[in-house]
This record gives structure tokens, sequence and C-alpha cells, in this order.
RNA sequence: GGGCUUGUAGCUCAGCUGGCUAGAGCGCACCCCUGAUAAGGGUGAGGUCGAAGGUUCGAGUCCUUUCAGGCCCA
């Protein structure tokens, strides 16, 4: 396919008659520098990040950048609570690419680390060991307020033990922030911030209270989260229970068939004593219902499941009447069984034909889907059931103040009676139990606190939905572009936000009671309470009095303020916020707070984010500022296994960090990171970070290799500047693809696409370098006198070289670009975080194209010389076609590009072939080891070229 | 069950609006060098593009179904 012949010069000249081959090995420029080969990351790294401590890089760089352009970066706040897991690493390695290349390009970049410290997980956790160790009776036995400062107490212990533990492993990845200054959102001068937001969502008019059921347990009168729940089998009754339908000339049209006597829904329950709470029965609207007779009742009921609930009540006579969808038994009412009260058949989509009849008896007071169809139809979150279990004074008078637990037997029996019961049956299933108590767990409906994602602000009139999505549409950039789609799907079914939680560890919802039981909340009262807690943390709502608390609130100038207030009857609640609203503050909080600027320019997060902080950040910062807290978003996928599995402790596939710190180092998890596609899921083995090593070392080798050629250059009298040398000359063509890199990586990490960077670097190394440039200018570097001009030339290129990938291999190997970048300006104390991208753009011949393109043809031809025996590349030349003359002003570096000893160059356009000499009976030069045309015998005795005679002066 | 999303050589990834005999790097095999040496160079073998249908002159790229994953909900 591509021409090729080997051509066989005879001896020009007889091979000489020195007595044994010299060794001009000491007259040769071998590479020679203290940059290891070896990297030894595990012992070198932290070494690193105390030379970085002792000089204070974090503060040097503020100080030094204080008038730059500053690139706002905001972290979102981990939890804190356990080690760092693969997830972190991922996290905030990708930040930190996003830190040290923006310092790179110059920015003043003022970091802030945070913690997420209140919450469940560690008051949970916190019991938990405090019940191991036996002080649970005593902490249960304290006076509320008390009690609640010793589970706080706590809670702030553990959170600050694990921020110390998180902190130390997240600098061990060698991360860029202000550690000395990070924000936990339990410190005073932070929950401060939160309340002022509050307090502007407040005025917006978008807070608001109300019913909304929650896990309650009766024993311990408190409302419990998912996390506090245990399931445990239970024996409860279950019941087939007929309502009856109101209108039956309705029905008699809907089923298109004449009605007897008025059918009933049959609804069907495992919780009889929340039916006095009933308001509405839900259907699926495209599933079926028949009209059926059995044993002369008729009912209403799923098509499906007729002949199932038949059997169970062994009915003996079905007839089917006829049949409709659910869509048309919308809108029909029904007589409540024994509350004096009408219900109405609405729509649900979670309505299943697994159990019961296809009808769902529904109360909003009682149950989560229950309450967002109450929402949906406009129905009351109604329950009748006080903290303590017993029915309030709204119920039939034979249930008033009843255990619910009690009414479950009576209920039916009154069912029995009334001939409503069609059927009944106990049975055993899992119910949610309380974890401390061990008692079972009810659905009851509390008043809580809310943002209204519906209602409109009162500055824009627009609802923080509308603007929320406005925002998502419009003004947020997402990376991935999908992110878009997916978080404003999120916006548009959101249901309003539930801030409120009943527990002790979190920032207290600064709310009151007055004496004629209404709420006293005001944008002022909040505000007067915020000063309060900026002072002295948020603790002090369980340690002071209200009037104590409200010492900076006057009343009369609060145009919200209740008529007759009356500060020494009102009592402090105990609601605290949920945890994202804090960190959802955090823009105000750490942002504007300490003066970094705002908006952020991106938040970096899993995609998990997009529903958690992204959006519950979003929301309350446009309620507060009318503005977005990032101009962009920017999400990672999450960390799988090596199959594509999630990982988790218990199929015991997880990674441990501190593993890859100690087998690979950070910078080779920092190059695994920039290498891979981490807007999708991620595997993750520690194979892979073999891997990264080979990549990394190869990267670290090429560096090695350029700084070992410097050993003898003195930058400030060898240099030939980057555009000085001469377009066709090797140089050129090396530091106009080196130009072309710097541009291509400075915009792949400005757009979050650290892998192209990564990868663009490698081959850099890999091909222009190593393969190319390096090999081309080995001999002259060796073998040139130490001052011949073309020596000094590609000397003073590699030194732009390594200074440049020195600066944008900064932001993905801190440590070793550190190492290097010392090493190159032979100054210890020299930091290369210091330093900032330098322009460089160096333009090179265009006919290089021409003379590269030969290279695969020139390999394959010397492929097939070596059947004839010519293995070493020096016993070759070359013979080139050149019919155009493009390869001639090349010629002199030919030889060196192509590693033979000599290229001549064929201008016959007849003959396209390209020619391997075989140069193995001619004489070599026994120090640069080419079959030059010079070489002869020289004065001391050696075969030289006339090259390597001058060089060594003989 | 719903929303978003992924599936191309052993591994990590390119393949834009359909036209390629499907590419790169790593790894692997073989060879060279032994003056980057626990380094460096070269050559080569690896793919029914998750599966099945369909649209089209033509599909890794478009449509439908399906399988296996991931995140968030239910």
């Amino acid at each position: 396919m591509f021409p090729s012949r080997c051509i066989f010069l005879p001896p020009a000249i007889p091979m000489t008659d020195a007595s044994s081959p010299r060794s001009y090995k000491e007259t040769v420029r071998l590479p020679k520098t203290s940059f290891a080969m070896k990297a030894n990351l595990v012992q070198s790294e932290p070494a690193s990040m105390k030379r970085w401590e002792s000089n204070g890089l974090h503060e040097q760089l503020l100080a030094l950048r204080a008038d730059a352009t500053p690139y706002v970066f905001h972290d979102g706040p981990p939890y804190a609570n356990g080690n760092i897991h693969a997830g972190h690493m991922l996290n905030k390695v990708l930040k930190d690419f996003v830190v040290r290349s923006a310092l790179m390009e110059g920015h003043r970049v003022h970091y802030v680390p945070g913690w997420d410290t209140h919450g469940l997980p560690i008051e949970h956790k916190v019991m938990t060991e405090l019940h191991e160790k036996g002080k649970g009776a005593k902490i249960d036995g304290l006076e509320p307020d008390a009690r609640r400062m010793a589970i706080r107490r706590e809670c702030a212990a553990s959170a600050k033990k694990f921020i110390e533990l998180q902190s130390t492993q997240m600098k061990r990845l060698l991360t860029m922030a202000d550690y000395a200054h990070p924000y936990f959102t339990m410190m005073p001068e932070f929950e401060t911030k939160v309340l002022d937001v509050f307090a502007l969502l407040i005025e917006q008019g978008v807070v608001y209270r109300a019913l909304k059921p929650v896990h309650w347990s009766i024993a311990n009168k408190t409302a419990l989260a998912e996390a506090e729940l245990e399931y445990e089998d239970r024996e409860d009754l279950s019941v087939y229970v007929d309502f009856e339908a109101v209108d039956r000339e309705k029905l008699e049209v809907i089923f298109g068939c004449e009605i007897d006597v008025t059918p009933s829904f049959m609804i069907w329950t495992t919780t009889p004593w929340t039916l006095p709470a009933n308001l509405a029965i839900a259907v699926h609207p495209r599933h079926r219902y028949a009209l059926v007779t059995m044993d002369g009742s008729t009912s209403i009921l799923a098509s499906e499941l007729v002949d199932r609930v038949a059997q169970k009540a062994a009915i003996e006579s079905v007839v089917r009447l006829a049949e409709v969808t659910g869509e048309q038994l919308l809108g029909l009412t029904y007589r409540h069984p024994f509350c004096d009260r009408v219900g109405r058949i609405v729509a649900a989509d979670y309505v299943t034909l697994e159990d019961g009849t296809g009808l769902v008896h529904t109360a909003p007071g009682h149950g989560t889907d229950d309450y967002k169809t109450g929402l949906k139809e406009g129905l009351p979150a109604y329950c009748p059931v006080r903290e303590d279990g017993t029915y309030d004074e709204t119920v039939p008078a034979w249930l008033v103040g009843k255990s619910i637990w009690d009414a479950n037997a009576e209920v039916a029996e009154h069912l029995r009676a009334s001939g409503h019961l069609f059927y009944d049956h106990k049975f055993t299933h899992s119910y949610p139990h309380d974890w401390r108590s061990k008692t079972p767990v009810i659905f009851r409906s509390t008043e809580q606190w809310f943002i209204s994602v519906d209602r409109p602000t009162k500055r824009d009139n627009k609802s923080l939905r509308a603007m929320a999505v406005e925002a998502v549409e419009k003004d947020i950039e997402f990376v991935p572009e999908w992110g878009r789609n997916r978080m404003r799907g999120m916006l548009e079914s959101r249901p309003d936000w539930c801030l409120s939680r009943q527990r002790a560890w979190g920032l207290p919802i600064p709310a009151f009671r007055m004496a004629d039981g209404s709420i006293f909340l005001t944008a002022a009262s909040v505000r007067a309470i915020s000063v309060r807690v900026a002072e002295k943390g948020s603790d002090c709502w369980f340690m002071e009095s209200p009037t104590e608390l409200l010492s900076n609130y006057d009343a009369s100038s609060d145009p919200d303020a209740p008529r007759d207030f009356d500060l020494a009857s009102i009592t402090k609640l105990y609601d605290i916020f949920d945890v994202w609203f804090e960190a959802g503050s955090s823009w105000n909080a750490v942002l504007r707070a300490r003066g970094l600027g705002y908006p952020s320019e991106a938040y970096l997060e899993g995609s998990d984010q997009h529903r958690g902080w992204f959006q519950l950040s979003l929301l309350p910062a446009l309620g507060a500022t009318g503005q977005a807290p990032f101009k962009r978003l920017v999400t990672h996928g999450f960390i799988v296994d090596k199959d594509g599995k999630k990982m988790s402790k218990s199929l015991g596939n997880t990674i441990e960090v501190e593993a890859v710190m100690k087998d690979h180092g950070a910078d080779v998890a920092r190059w695994w990171t920039g290498s891979i596609d981490f807007e999708n899921d991620i595997r993750m083995d520690m194979e892979f970070f073999n891997v990264a090593g080979e990549a990394y070392r190869k990267v670290r080798n090429t560096m090695r290799y350029l700084l070992s050629n410097l050993e003898d250059f003195d930058p400030a009298t060898h240099t030939v500047a980057p555009t000085a040398h001469r377009a066709d000359s090797l140089e050129a063509w090396m530091l106009a693809e080196l130009s072309t890199l710097q541009r291509e990586v400075r915009a792949s990490y400005k757009a979050f696409r650290f892998r192209d960077g990564t990868r663009a670097i490698f081959d850099f190394c890999n091909d222009t370098l190593s393969a190319g440039y390096c090999v081309a200018t080995k001999d002259r570097l060796y073998c040139d006198a130490m001052d011949a001009p073309r020596r000094r030339a590609a000397q003073s290129a590699m030194y732009t070289a390594a200074s440049t990938l020195c600066r944008l291999l900064a932001p993905i190997l801190p440590h070793t670009s550190d190492e290097a970048w010392r090493v190159l300006r032979r100054d210890d104390t020299a930091c290369i975080m210091l330093e900032q991208y330098e322009s460089l753009e160096v333009v090179a011949d265009a006919r290089w194209d021409v003379v590269w393109a030969l290279e695969e043809r020139i390999g394959k031809a010397l492929e097939v010389a070596k059947s004839s025996g010519i293995d070493n590349k020096l016993d070759a030349g070359l013979i080139l076609p050149d019919p155009t003359q493009s390869l001639q002003p090349f010629l002199t570096d030919l030889a060196d590009i192509f590693g033979v000893s000599r290229v001549a160059l064929s201008a016959e356009a007849a003959d396209s072939a390209v020619l391997v000499e075989d140069l193995r009976s001619q004489p070599r030069c026994e120090r640069s080891w080419r079959r030059d045309a010079s070489v002869r015998l020289r004065s001391d005795g050696g075969m030289l070229s006339d090259r390597d005679a001058q060089a060594i002066g003989v």
C-alpha cells in the first residue's frame, strides 16, 4: 500500500581500525534533575500541605488579588456526620478545579467551605448514644427547655467533632479553601442571617401556618420524622364500608340502568378510627368501576375487585349491573355513615387495584396522600384527634373523648348496627412504631409553617413558583443542559414548602402564642429575635423569656403587630426550621453577610440537589431578593461501583477515600476526577486509580524529562523568546501546539469540561512532547556543544513548555505542578498557585502538516525494513518524495524527526515511495551513534561526525 | 408507577443537525532502544455501537417496544 523498499549502500569509507570502541558517554549531556521519577505522593503531599499552610498561601493569594476581578463561588454544605465518602471526594475535587483554575486566570477567589450542622440525623444519633449510655432517662426527666438545651449541647459537640474530621479529610484532597474561616449553619452569625431571610419572606406574604398530617407519637405527644420510625407487625381491623350515595338518579344516568335501591360506594380501610375524619372518596379516573348487587345490597366498586371482595365476604349471589370509568364518578356525593356531612368522589392517581375496593377512604387530616388530594380538592386537613390520641368534641357524641385505639372496634360495631359494614376481619400488617416508646404511630394533622409557592409576592406580584420557573428557563445556565428540564419539572409539581419541624436540634422558628391562642410572628419580631440570636446564638430561645428575647422589639413601631399586644402574656413556640431552609439561605448568610459578592457564578453539587439545595436556595432567594443566588448550576452524577450498581455499605461495594489516599495519593485521585465524565453516573473501582496513575506517570515523566534537560539552562541569559524561533523550526511547531493546548485547556476549565482539559494535556505530553519534540531534539540536546544556538533554542522551548504545563496542571495536580515549578525555578519558596496563565501565541509554518503526514508511512517502511535486519532506526537513512518541495525547509531536522541517521529528498514526481537506505555498512559516530556522512577518524582516535568532533574540540 | 438520565473495543471516552471501511488514549501482544532506563520509541490484534422491531437509497446517529443501571419523587 505504501510503496517502500530498501536500498543497500556499499561502505563508503573503510571501517576504523581503532583498537577498541571508545566511550564518549562523559561528553554527552545526559538528562539530570532532582525531580524524582517516582512521585511518592503519599509522603510528599502532606509535606506540600504543610509548606502551603506555613507560607500562608491562602492569605497571600487573597492579599495579592485584593483588587483583581472576583470569581464568586459558593460551597454547598455537606452534613457534618461521619467520614467523607467517595461522593464528597468527587464533589470537593471538582469544586477545587473551579477554584484553582479561576485563581490561575488571575481572579480573586474567596471560597468558604461550609457544613450543615443542624437536623435530625445528628439529633437521632446523639439521642441513641445517650440512651445507650443510660443518660436518656435523666435528660427526659428535665424541664422542656433544659431538656432541649441538654440535647443541643450534645448535638453541637457532635457536629463540631465531625467538622474537624471532615475538614482534615477534605484538606488531604489538596483542596484550597478558607478553612480557617468556614461556615456552619449553627453559627450565630449564620443563624441571624437565616432569620433575616425569613423576615423578608414574611414581608413578601408567602409565609403561612396551616394544618398538615405528620407522624405522631401519642405516647410522647410529639411529631416524628421518617428516621424515627420502626416498622413492626400489628394486628388491625380491616373493614369494608358502604357509603350511601346521595343522588340515585344521577347514578342511573351514569350507569345507564334503573336502580331499585340507593347504591353505596364501598371503601376499604385498616384504620376505622380515621372514618370520623372522612371527607372524600378517591377513585382512579382510568379504572373501571362496577355497579354490583351482592346478596341484596347494591354497591359500587372497582370492577376487577368485585370477585375478590365477594369471595372474602362469602357472598353467594353477585349480579353485575353496569360498568363505568372512575372519571364518570367524579363529583358524585355520598352521605357519611355516622357524621352529619356529605362527601365527594374525587380523583387520585395513587389509587391501585391491589387491595381493597378501588375506592379510597380519604381523610386529609390523617394521611399524606389524603392531604395532597385534599389540597387539590380544597378540603381542610380536618383532624378530630387530640395530641393524646382522643377524639375532640367535633365528632359524634358516642366517640367524644374516646381513645382512637378503642374506637376501632366501636366504629366497626356502630357501622354494623347501622347496616353500613359490608364486611370486616382482623389482619396483620407492618405498621410504623415510635422508635423510643415502641408504640404505634398515627398520622395526625398539626399546625405547621409553610412557604407558599403559589401566593404572589408583594414585590413582584408573582409566585415563587412562577419566578423560579422563569429563572430556570431564562436566567440560569445548566451544566449539563438537561438539568433545566429536570428542575423545571420539579418546580412545576412541587407542593408548598413545609418549614417547621418538631425537634430540638435546629434554629427555632421564633413564633409566640398569645393569650387568646393566636400566633404572634411578624417580620419585625423576627428581626428583633435575629439581633438577639446574632449576639447569643439560637440557644437563647431556650434560655430566655419572651421579654428578654424581644428586648429589641417595639410593637408600637411594628405595623403588623397585633392589637393589644401584651408581651407579658405570650409564650414561646418550639418548632424549628427545616434544615434546608438554613442551607437554602447560605447565599445570604455567607455570600452577602461576608461581602463575597452575589450571586455565585455557580453552585456545583450532585444531581440530587435539583430538588435539594439548588431549589431550596432559589426559592428563598427569589422571594427575598428577586434574584437567583447562582448564575449556573453544575451537577455531577453519583458514584457507582464498577458494574454500575449504587454504592452502599450493606452491599459492601464502597471505596474508602482514605484507602485511595493511602494507595495512590490525592494527585492521582484528582487526575482520575479530572478524566471522568462527571455528568452521569461515575463508575469507581480501586483498579481505575491504577489507570489514572499510569496517565499521571506519563505526564510526570514528560515533565521530568523537560526539567532534566534544563540543568545547564539559565533562562535569564539563554532564552530565545517563543516568537523568535523560525516558523519552520521544531521549536515553532511545538510552541504552536502548546499555544493551542493552552487555549483549549483554559476554555475547557472555564466550561467545567475538565475531562477535555486533562485529555488535551495528556495528549500533548504523550504525542507532541514525548513521542515528538523530545525524541526529535534528543540528539542536539545531548550532543551539540553546550552553547550551540539550536540547543539553547530547544531548551528555551522546553522551558516554556514546562512552565506553561505547570500552570495548566496546577488546578488538577496542585502538588505535582508545585513540585515541578520549584525545580524549574530552582527556588524552594516558589509556588505555582501564585502564578497566572501567560499568553502564548506562536504560529508555525503551515507545511508542518506535510512533514507529520509522512510519519505513518515512514514508520511502516521502517517496520518493513526490520525484516531485512535494520532493527535500529539509526542504521537507516530515508529518501523521501518531495515533488512539491514542501519538505525542503525542514530538511535539516528531518533525520531527527524520524529518528534515522540521514534523510535525502527526491524531487522526482514519478517515485512517491518512501525509500529506506541500509546504512549498516556506513561508519557510525561513536559519540552520537549516527551514521552521518561526515564521520571519520579524528585526532583523539575516535570515529566522529563533524558536529561531535567540534563539540568536544578535537 | 411517574419525571430526568445512561448503556459505542477489556477500561475511560470521541462520534454535531443520519452517509465511516465506527475513532482516540490506556491496557494487551510483538518488536526496537538500553545515553529519559522500575523510563523512552514503534507495529499490531480487539467492537453484531445493550436487545428487538420500524422509517429511510442509507441508522451508532430518527421512531416504537424492551432489558439493565442511576438520581428524584410516588
